[in-house]
Parts: C-alpha cells; sequence; structure tokens
RNA sequence: GCCCACGUAACUCAGUGGUAGAGUACCUCCUUGGUAAGGAGGAAGUCACCGGUUCAAGUCCGGUCGUGGGCUCCA
C-alpha cells in the first residue's frame, strides 16, 4: 500500500495509507474544536471536500466556518438545499438553472410556469428546515462529461444539459442530498445537519444566462450564517441601509421630488435640495478654479450632424432621445458634453504653448434609460455630469494624469470619501487609434498612480474602444462601493473632429483628449452622500445649519433680529417661532438633522446671546450671534481645505 | 424592455364584494411652556388611470401609467 505525508500549516505531519479521507487526516492532526468548525479543506491549495480521499503528498489547511470561504461553501450548500426543497415541494414542473453563493448570500434560479411569490418563502424555508434536520449526507459523485449529460437529459433538467455542454472539462462533479442532484464543482457540507441558520430574502426574475433574449426564470434570493446572532446583524445592515435609503430621507428632508407630471427620471430639487447641489456645485466650480481649470457652459441641445460627426448616434443612438424636427433641421439633447468643448476649441487656432487646456462644465445631459433601470437619484435619464475634458500634448499626459487623480481624491477626500478601490481598464479588441498611442497612454496612466502611491488592480480588455480609463470606487459608511470618478483618454474625437495644434515645427499636431468625471453625476453623487451621511451632512455642506428657536413669544422680536443678522454673515439659518413647546421645535428642528439649534429665552434676549445646542444634544456656552457666526465659518473652512 | 410585488388624505399605513378609516402634518381655539411630541375642535381622498364582471367594486378580471426588488446596461 502506498503511503503519503499530510502536513498542516504549523508544520506537524503524519504518514497516512494513500485515500485516506481529508477528515480522517484532520482527525489526527487538528484539534476536536477545530475539527467541529472545518466545513473543508484546502489540499495543495484546491478546495475539496471533507470526504475526499487523499492519494498524494500534501499540504491540508482546514476551510473553517470562520472564514470566508467557509461561509461562502455554508452559503453555496444553502442553495443546494433549497433547490432540493423546492423540488421536492413543486416537483417536476419545476427545472433548475443555476444556483450560487453571493456576496452576503446566495440565489438560485428556477424554471417553473407559475413564478414563485414570497408567500412560497414559509414553506420552502420549513421544508429546507426538515432538510437540515434530517441529516442528510452530501455525497460526491464522478462522471463523465457525458454521462452527465445522458443523466440530466433522463432527469429533464434542460439547463444543466446546456451548462454541461459548454464546459471543456471531461470529468464532472455532482453532488447528491437525497434523491436531489445537482451538477456542482464542490466543495460542499458533509452532511446537511451543518445548515442551522438560513433565511430567503426576495424573489426576482433572471434571464437564463443573463441574456434578455432568452428564458426568464424566476431567482429565489437567501442568505445563510453560521450562528443566529450573524444573521440578526446582516438583517439590522439591511434595515440601516433602508433607513438611509435616499429616496426615504430625500421625501424626509424635503431634498428632492420626482413627479409623474414631468416624467420619471427626472428629477425636481426642493429649496434644501437645491441649497445642497448649489453648496456642492459652488465648491467644485472654486477647487477646479485653483486648479486651474476653466469654466464652460453649453446647450442641452444641438444639431443631429453633431452626434453624426462625434459617432454617439452610432454607437450610443440607442440611449439618446429621438431627434426633433426644428425649420426642417434634426436636433436632439446632448447624452454628453464632449462634442461641445471640441467645438469651443475648434472656434480658433491653438498653438502647443497654450497646452494644456482644462475645461470643466457642470453639464446637464439626457439619456434614455430603460425603465426598469430607473431608481431614485441613483439612476436617472436627465443629470448633470461633472465634466472635464483636457487637450494636452503627448509628453504633459502623465502629469495631467497625476493632477486629475490628485484633485479627484482630493475633492473625494472632502466629501467624506478616503477608500476606495481603483480599476485601470486597458485595451480592448475592438479599438481605434494606434498601439502606440495606447501603450503610451496606458503607461502614462500607471506611472501617474504609481506617483500618486495608488494601489490598482488591471481590467485587462475592459478599456472603452477610445482609450484606456481609470475607475475610481468610492466605499461609503455602510463599506459598499459606488463607481463615481472615471478618467479616460480619446484618441478618437479629436480625430472625428480634426482638432489640431500648432506645434514648435509649426506643422498641425492632434491633441491627445482626456474625458473625466469625478462625481459623475451629480443626481447619483447627491444620492449616495445623502446615504453616507444618513441624511445628516457636515456642516459645510449642510443646507440648514442652524435653527433659531424660542421659548416664548416673548422673545421673537429677538429672534428676528438674530435671523436677518446671521443670514448677512452668511450663515444658512431658518427660524421656527411658532408658538409650540421648546420639546416640540427641538424634535422638530432634529429630525430635519440641522447641526445647530439657536435656543433663544428671556436670558439670552437680556444678554444679547443664543444658547447653541449641538444636534448631539450638547450645549455651548452662550454666545453673541456674531460669535456663532464666527465658529461656523471657522468649522466649514476646516472641513473643506482637507 | 422582461419577471414578480405594490399604487387608499400632504406623509406613514389599515381596510378580502355592501355607507372610505387611523396616526402624523395642515387650519382654528385654548395654552406662553428652557433642551426629542401640551390639549380641544375642524377641514382634507374621482381609493393611480381606462374598461369589464356584479343588484353592488378600494376589494374580482383585463389593459395603461407609475413605484419597488431583480435581470440587462451604466454615471
Amino acid at each position: 500500500m502506498t503511503e503519503i505525508t499530510v502536513t498542516i500549516q504549523d508544520g506537524e505531519k503524519e504518514t497516512f495509507a494513500a485515500g485516506t479521507t481529508a477528515t480522517d487526516a484532520l482527525r489526527a492532526l487538528v484539534s476536536n474544536k477545530q475539527r467541529k468548525q472545518t466545513v473543508a479543506v484546502l489540499y495543495n491549495g484546491t478546495p475539496v471536500d471533507l470526504s475526499c480521499p487523499l492519494q498524494e503528498d500534501g499540504i491540508l489547511a482546514p476551510i473553517t466556518l470562520k472564514s470566508e470561504q467557509g461561509l461562502e461553501i455554508l452559503r453555496h450548500s444553502t442553495a443546494h438545499a433549497m433547490a432540493q426543497a423546492v423540488k421536492e415541494l413543486y416537483g417536476e414542473d419545476v427545472k433548475v438553472a443555476i444556483g450560487p453563493a453571493i456576496e452576503d448570500g446566495f440565489y438560485y434560479d428556477f424554471d417553473r410556469d407559475t413564478p414563485f411569490t414570497p408567500e412560497d418563502f414559509a414553506a420552502i424555508e420549513a421544508k429546507m428546515a426538515e432538510i437540515a434536520k434530517s441529516r442528510q449526507p452530501v455525497e460526491r459523485l464522478e462522471m463523465s462529461r457525458d454521462e452527465a449529460i445522458a443523466f440530466f437529459s433522463e432527469k429533464g433538467e434542460p439547463y444543466k444539459v446546456e451548462l454541461l455542454e459548454d464546459m471543456d472539462e471531461e470529468r464532472v462533479s455532482l453532488y447528491r442530498q437525497g434523491a436531489f442532484v445537482d451538477l456542482c464543482r464542490g466543495p460542499h457540507i458533509p452532511d446537511t445537519s451543518w445548515l442551522k441558520v438560513f433565511k430567503m430574502l426576495r424573489v426576482a426574475g433572471s434571464y437564463w444566462r443573463g441574456d434578455e433574449h432568452r428564458q426568464m426564470l424566476t431567482r429565489l434570493y437567501g442568505t445563510a450564517f453560521t450562528d443566529k446572532k450573524e444573521l440578526k446583524k446582516y438583517l439590522n445592515r439591511l434595515e440601516e441601509a433602508k433607513k438611509r435609503d435616499h429616496r426615504k430621507l430625500g421625501k424626509q428632508l424635503g431634498l428632492f421630488t420626482i413627479s409623474d407630471e414631468i416624467g420619471p427620471g427626472l428629477i425636481l430639487w426642493k429649496p434644501r435640495g437645491s441649497m445642497l447641489r448649489k453648496l456642492i456645485e459652488d465648491y467644485w466650480k472654486d477647487e477646479h478654479y485653483r486648479h486651474d481649470y476653466q469654466l464652460l457652459y453649453t446647450p442641452h441641445i444641438a444639431r443631429q450632424d453633431l452626434w453624426k460627426t462625434s459617432g454617439h448616434l452610432d454607437f450610443y443612438g440607442e440611449n439618446m432621445y429621438s431627434a426633433m424636427d426644428i425649420d426642417e433641421v434634426q436636433y436632439q439633447l446632448k447624452p454628453m458634453n464632449c462634442p461641445f468643448h471640441i467645438e469651443v476649441y475648434n472656434s480658433n487656432k491653438h498653438s502647443y504653448r497654450e497646452l494644456p487646456i482644462r475645461w470643466c462644465e457642470l453639464g446637464t445631459v439626457y439619456r434614455y434609460e430603460r425603465t426598469g433601470a430607473l431608481h431614485g437619484l441613483m439612476r436617472v435619464r436627465g443629470f448633470t455630469q461633472d465634466d472635464a475634458h483636457i487637450f494636452c500634448r503627448p509628453d504633459q499626459l502623465e502629469d495631467e494624469i497625476f493632477n486629475i487623480i490628485d484633485l479627484n481624491l482630493h475633492i473625494l477626500k472632502t466629501f467624506g470619501f478616503d477608500q476606495y478601490d481603483v480599476y485601470l481598464s486597458t485595451r480592448p479588441e475592438k479599438y481605434v487609434g494606434s498601439d502606440e498611442h495606447w501603450d503610451l497612454s496606458t503607461e502614462a496612466l500607471k506611472r501617474a498612480m504609481d506617483k500618486k502611491g495608488l494601489a490598482y488592480e488591471i481590467d485587462p480588455g475592459e478599456g472603452v474602444f477610445y482609450g484606456p480609463k481609470i475607475d475610481i470606487k468610492i466605499k461609503d459608511q455602510l463599506g459598499r462601493s459606488w463607481q463615481c470618478s472615471t478618467i479616460q483618454v480619446d484618441f478618437n474625437l479629436p480625430e472625428r473632429f480634426e482638432m489640431s495644434y500648432t506645434g514648435e515645427d509649426g506643422a498641425g499636431h492632434q491633441p491627445i483628449m482626456i474625458h473625466r468625471a469625478l462625481m459623475g453625476s451629480l443626481e447619483r453623487f447627491i444620492g449616495i452622500l445623502i446615504e453616507h451621511y444618513a441624511g445628516s451632512f457636515p456642516l459645510w455642506m449642510a443646507p440648514e445649519q442652524a435653527r433659531i428657536l424660542n421659548i416664548t413669544d416673548d422673545q421673537a422680536e429677538y429672534c428676528l433680529d438674530i435671523y436677518a443678522q446671521l443670514r448677512k454673515a452668511g450663515v444658512r439659518i431658518d427660524k421656527d417661532l411658532r408658538n409650540e413647546k421648546l420639546n416640540y421645535k427641538i424634535r422638530e428642528a432634529q429630525l430635519m438633522k440641522a447641526p445647530y439649534m439657536l435656543i433663544i429665552g428671556d436670558r439670552e434676549k437680556a444678554d444679547g446671546t443664543v444658547t447653541v445646542r449641538k444636534k448631539n444634544g450638547e450645549n455651548l456656552p452662550p454666545m453673541t450671534p456674531q460669535a456663532f457666526a464666527d465658529m461656523v465659518e471657522k468649522e466649514c473652512a476646516e472641513a473643506m481645505a482637507v
């Protein structure tokens, strides 16, 4: 009999007969306590089941439920159990498609004539609990691909057959628990008793293989955890996200509204939302001025010919609003700002000495989005890009990219985002421009990021056809990521619009164009800010910085004086002089997330002061209105100078 | 666009075939109260819209529009 040596990470090793299972090896090598938590193992780096017979020397690493990987296995197994429950309950009219573990849970796609509804959850969960209780072994079967195809054809599972037909592997693995057999790479839990804490969450439609021309399936989402507390924590997090939902807060705080009368995906900013937006826009403009940009304003609409020249009609036409006929000339709403900036550039000749030219605009664009895609402020049909276009010489590219990244991170930080993931997308299969240009600019992007000390991942082949790009995804307070910033090099438009500058040699040269947006869309960015801050904005962004509350009518006149004085001093101040109790007014101001309340009673009136209550309930010593204005100004200046 | 769910007062929601409800907000009156809801009264809805079934429809059926969860796409 052959012997093998199994080593665990801390170096301990043991010799076994070949074919010893991972479980038996673990029994000899790790503590009972750890073994009970072990759901599968990594053997020489490959994840395998506990029941896997070890055939060669190797390094054994337990995968415990405490690890990401262990949890993923548990969730994947829970998906199988859910499919098993569904098959047992609804039998032959259900065909199974795919069921992977995903972030925070799992799903399984089914094909059934009458789709599932949330009312089916209780029955399915009960059946899953039964399956868990009956401790059914989860057994791995290996067979040839052809055998598997025959097996699933016979079972009447066309989706599994299709998956198998598209596979390259000659041998495949199946997992069986009870009468349920699924095509799966594994590994899985050893038996169904490992399923303890799980919950079905929602149902949704999804296309087979994400292709809208194919069968619509019903997707059941669920999640699983190792203990009840974790599940509860997760459900609380969902609650928290719900509380922060910008659509809900937008309504509560009176920031924006969307009206059927106007149309879906079109935002109406209410006074408080408009103030918030103005503050963001002012900050953005000031910061761009400081960084040597020039501001442009361009129209919302242009002749169709422009969109032919730019290529948008060909490449982006489906997302553009239909043309309108004006004096027999076709016009279309702009989906992007770039051609306008190019036309500004082309309105006169340029020398190499002028470059780089940096033009920025808060440009409102309109794009047709399918109704199903619309979502609050996050996905709309009319939105404002914080756009900029930089026209430069090849030798300036790297510095320009560096400066853009620098400004980008600076602005994001001021808004409270200092965690992000950065991606560099390189040349795709279909592209325009020379290889030399692509290499030059891809290298420039890399060097600029290195110089900034920015860690990034490369997305090979994910660049746009016209040039490589950098995308920055920010992380919000709840750890969710949002792609906002994008920096794209473009070799296409300068060519199409025959842009040029006169070089040192007196000849015409083509400038390199960089498109970039930091916030992406103002609407969406504000949506993200609302959720990030849960509506409780930092002082510099708060639409209402302070609210004056009088205690009785006797101080009303004094309050009006202070109100006028603070408005003149530039404080965003409101007043609540209604005949209500102080508690009542404090509660309302608190719900509207006013950073400060100025409480005015007879004492303040007599002393010519205000009592400042912070939103955390803490009181500051009485101060004069001017001292308060100075304090607000100082606090804002500090926040904006990050 | 597709699948499922939902659409009742300004807001949050109850109402499963028989006279449209509650809380909050709003208006009036009383109350003038020092750090998260004082009291009383009043007004307010073409039950999203269009059509059908029924003696009778907020409720059942069909369509349209909108919203939500997803699929797809992306800022």
